[in-house]
DNA sequence: GTAATTCCTCAAGTCCACTTGAGATCAAGC
DNA sequence: GCTTGATCTCAAGTGGACTTGAGGAATTAC
């Protein structure tokens, strides 16, 4: 039983039958039919899906983990350097947010000790305010939030 | 000149004007008006949308926002301890969230190194899979990632 | 005083990620 | 064979967060 139904991945994976074809039509998976014309999925497409759900909790859109999986083959299991490939670029990113999160919080801190709300200098308050000498263009502390 | 109009905050925040009219109907902000009918904005509307922009950053929707924002006094800065009061809450989630993500990226190592490729004990490819068994439910890794 | 700029309101449109519904077909259990 | 449940397609609806456009009035610059 190779052959997975649309129901026994929404089963498996949490997803509504709806987003799984929804999926698909943004490249995702992209299962076989068989003679009646139901769509059949290979364990691939969960590991897919499972991604997907991955990604998107850590704010990736559908067209760009459509892209991650692009370069993955069809219908078999990624080999250990297809993997290794698309996990590089995952921790690259959570790296990233974590950087950005530990400095935000770090901002934090040093204003609810510092009584700058009488002040222009409150890192936070004033992250955005300061922008407008800095000309147009993002400008938030977590700016880049999302670097793949 | 303690009176902004809405094109100086759009110019200081890097916000659209058509999005701090936006903010206004849900709550954000809530500007007086002059004789002619132009909206007149304090400091502390400045403040609140910096806030806003913030929040919206680490994943808040509006309604939350708001919600927040409602605990302070309309028209003045808000004192010392409504700022501790609100910094509190984010400091929670940030820390939470830093969590989340170290857990996701140890996850992440095992992984790559594991050639767990050809199992079903891969922790990342297998995230969702597992939750087939535990029923209903949210059932990610990154599971109630927006704590407050 | 007049022209250019900014602002006003209100309705409608956009993008993303889905869900819902209608009407029809396929597959499985007895 | 027949019923029941799963699946199919396609169109339309939803919700969050805004933007765009039309038509008009207030403000500012010269």
């Amino acid at each position: 039983m190779t052959q997975l139904t649309i129901g026994d991945l929404a089963a498996r994976t949490g997803l509504a039958v709806s987003a799984i074809r929804f999926y698909e039509t943004h490249g995702i998976v992209a299962p076989l039919r068989n003679a009646g014309g139901h769509r059949r999925y290979g364990r691939s497409d969960l590991r897919r899906l499972s991604f997907a759900m991955i990604a998107q909790r850590l704010g990736f859109s559908l067209a760009t983990i459509a892209a991650h999986l692009a370069g993955l083959p069809a219908h078999k299991a990624p080999s250990q350097a297809d993997w290794t490939r698309i996990s590089a670029g995952f921790r690259a990113d959570i790296d990233a947010r974590i950087a950005n999160l530990a400095a935000l919080r770090d901002s934090l801190d040093g204003c609810i000790g510092c009584g700058c709300l009488s002040l222009d200098r409150c890192a936070i308050w004033n992250a955005a305010d300061h922008c407008a000498t800095e000309g147009p263009g993002p400008r938030n502390l977590l700016r880049d939030m999302t670097v793949v």
